[in-house]
DNA sequence: CACCAATGTCACCGCGCGGTGACTATCGAG
DNA sequence: CTCGATAGTCACCGCGCGGTGACATTGGTG
């Protein structure tokens, strides 16, 4: 089997993961904006008729491609992150933080955040599924897994606003070089986390375990 | 003088502001993803040659709708509605309810944020210039006029992760109808307001004046 | 009046897009 | 070897886009 050669595979499967790939690399190179059927066919070196056969379209690619891409992270990500961020706050904020830092390194994330917040066509709407339930299953396994208590605080409205705030600094920090005066480089980003871990502080109280 | 006449009004001034106002409507209906010269050029029932004969292109057209246009609220908005809040809590964060209700009182401010997630063109650059100062402006006036004392805290840092929280959540409200499991209706936003009041209280402290 | 600059209209160009039908190449089954 | 299904190519369509040149219309000035 000629396995490295340049052109067709005569092999749907490598087919339909090349057209995956290329749909994801064009949306961590470009965005959403440019992303069309004969842009990834294209970048697959692929005729874009292969989308129609084997996807149904671009609808049906961009749902492979979100079943098939690992593009949020993860609540076991996130723990492990916030168990590593030391004792001298409080674990909501660390979690935070470790949400912070997550989605900043995910390029393709980033994309998609945008995307959400540009448009509601079908196309987005593929790949929202999975995600909305994140925060809720944080908070839960925060509370049965590490015994947070949360009490006389709307938690779901200050960390939904923190995430939310996280969202848009990450999201616009793909283009600008500041927010509120405040520069996004190394420093910058721990001035922000550090925002993060006092205002849990003060609000669920810190805890010196 | 025919002044009510459809088609042209042979009048440089009026087919200018014919062609702005075309373009604030149109981002007002459908953001910024179908806006270019020939869907201005309809909406105004204009020849599209005059946006490059009175404006250079569509980037001129778009730069004297930014400048026609106060899509952004004003500091005197916001200390007015912050001094309407009541006293029974921080001045910062009556502020900053304030300001999550002024820009969710305007749909373009709303078009206009989520235009600069989606890309860095020209086109969105232009419309950025005045407004990344309000936020200074505001904390400036605030200790100037309103006499309030900060100190201890990264307050830039805190009100810049509050409004890039409240872009999100306003943004991301034009399409979807809640957030972290919070509806957005007049209960959920008000939950998002508690929290806004309750994180500068326990942050600044509540100073029942 | 004649003239001219400015205003606005119209027809047209090249391009890339989404989408489709007709064709060829490959490979396994009988 | 033959045949048929599958994989992949190619040429083409209509459309709306950004952009431009040639024309028609208007209204003020001498």
């Amino acid at each position: 089997m000629a396995e490295s050669r340049r052109g067709p595979f005569h092999d749907r499967e490598r087919s339909e993961k090349a057209l995956i790939d290329a749909t994801r690399r064009l949306i961590a190179r470009n965005g959403f904006k440019k992303l069309g059927v004969n842009a990834v066919a294209r970048e697959a070196c692929l005729d874009k008729v292969l989308i129609y056969r084997y996807f149904d379209g671009l609808d049906g690619l961009i749902r492979a491609f979100g079943k098939s891409t690992d593009f949020w992270p993860t609540a076991d990500e996130i723990f492990r992150g916030a168990l590593e961020g030391g004792d001298r706050h409080h674990f909501v904020g660390r979690m935070m933080v470790a949400y912070l830092r997550a989605v900043r390194a995910r390029p393709l994330t980033l994309e998609i955040l945008a995307w959400e917040m540009a448009d509601r066509t079908s196309l987005v709407e593929i790949l929202e599924g999975a995600r909305e339930s994140l925060g809720q299953e944080l908070m839960g396994r925060a509370i049965t897994e590490h015994g947070i208590v949360i009490e006389g605080t709307d938690i779901a409205a200050v960390t939904g606003l923190m995430a939310a705030g996280i969202h848009y600094i990450t999201v616009r920090s793909r283009f600008i070089d500041g927010f509120n005066g405040i520069a996004l480089d190394e420093d910058g980003w721990r001035r922000y986390e550090s925002a993060l871990l006092l205002i849990f502080d003060r609000l669920l109280g810190a805890e010196p375990e």
